[in-house]
DNA sequence: TAAATTTACTTCCTTTAAGTAACTAAAACA
DNA sequence: TGTTTTAGTTACTTAAAGGAAGTAAATTTA
């Protein structure tokens, strides 16, 4: 039995149901598209792994960036990855690839203006997580201590 | 050489260094935390793969689910990655496990507050994917018939 | 009394992806 | 002739993902 005098308890219930709205949209939407295509399984998880956010976000400071100097940035990143993950971005749209005929050659990426728009997206959630990331550590620490 | 009277010129430059700001503000900003503590490789990708998403989303449009409902619920999750991903979500303090003593067991996860603000940067971008979906799909398609 | 049921996992095994290190092409230069 | 440079590739090892079957624990059913 709900009380719909409180209004804490309406807000939650509010909420709960403007998400659901939303969850409705999202994985019931286009009809007419492949049924397997799950806007979160195959087109999000692309281009939300870690390697393919630090590509993102340094081309997006960057406006052209060599593989070479891509590899310097995102730190950790072995040239096999850095490769596959520059070939899927292209693939999907999120970047572009400018192939220089000069020897040694040179070859230039640079985000689309899609890829741009997807940048916006991801400052504001890679924002959140440098601000939460102290809350996070926290809670791991104490997580970690009480499964001891 | 610039021409500093094309706005768009100027425009694209101002947003390169608008972006180039905030990178430096992600990546160099807080000095008393674990030098390898970054925020996309230890913080962000730890709950934005495609699972933890999914399992996020789900628990936004539900107040609390039980394992099984999110089992079913998150199509074609194995039961242990569910278990996996769900421990991790509940370290990093996204969740809480709330074990009932029956027989069965009922065993149910809800969102956190904090859980909750995460959710409202997902959704976002959740539904920039399910919007742009068709743009990536036909960009996957034309990048698969030019390198046939 | 023994077998079946239910839920939330766990274990074992196979397959796929990630990571590491060494190697290549192609022309210019010492 | 051997070295340098860049943007990869190849071969190999290790780690993670996925699938199928098993487990606990008490209540219900045969």
């Amino acid at each position: 039995m709900k009380n719909l005098n409180n209004p804490e308890e309406t807000n939650v219930d509010n909420q709960v149901v403007r998400i659901k709205n939303k969850l409705k949209i999202i994985f019931n939407h286009d009809l007419n598209l492949p049924v397997e295509t799950c806007p979160i399984k195959d087109i999000l998880s692309a281009a939300s792994d870690k390697w393919s956010i630090l590509i993102i976000l340094f081309l997006g400071g960057n406006e052209v960036l060599r593989f070479g100097e891509l590899k310097n940035l995102v730190n950790g990143i072995s040239s096999k990855i850095l490769t596959e993950r520059l070939k899927r971005l292209e693939r999907d749209g999120y970047l572009t690839r400018k192939l220089y005929a000069e020897v040694p050659v040179r070859v230039e990426y640079k985000l689309t203006k899609f890829g741009l728009s997807y940048l916006e997206k991801l400052l504001v959630i890679s924002e959140w997580a440098q601000d939460e990331m102290n809350i996070i550590l926290s809670s791991r620490a104490e997580y970690d201590n009480r499964s001891q």
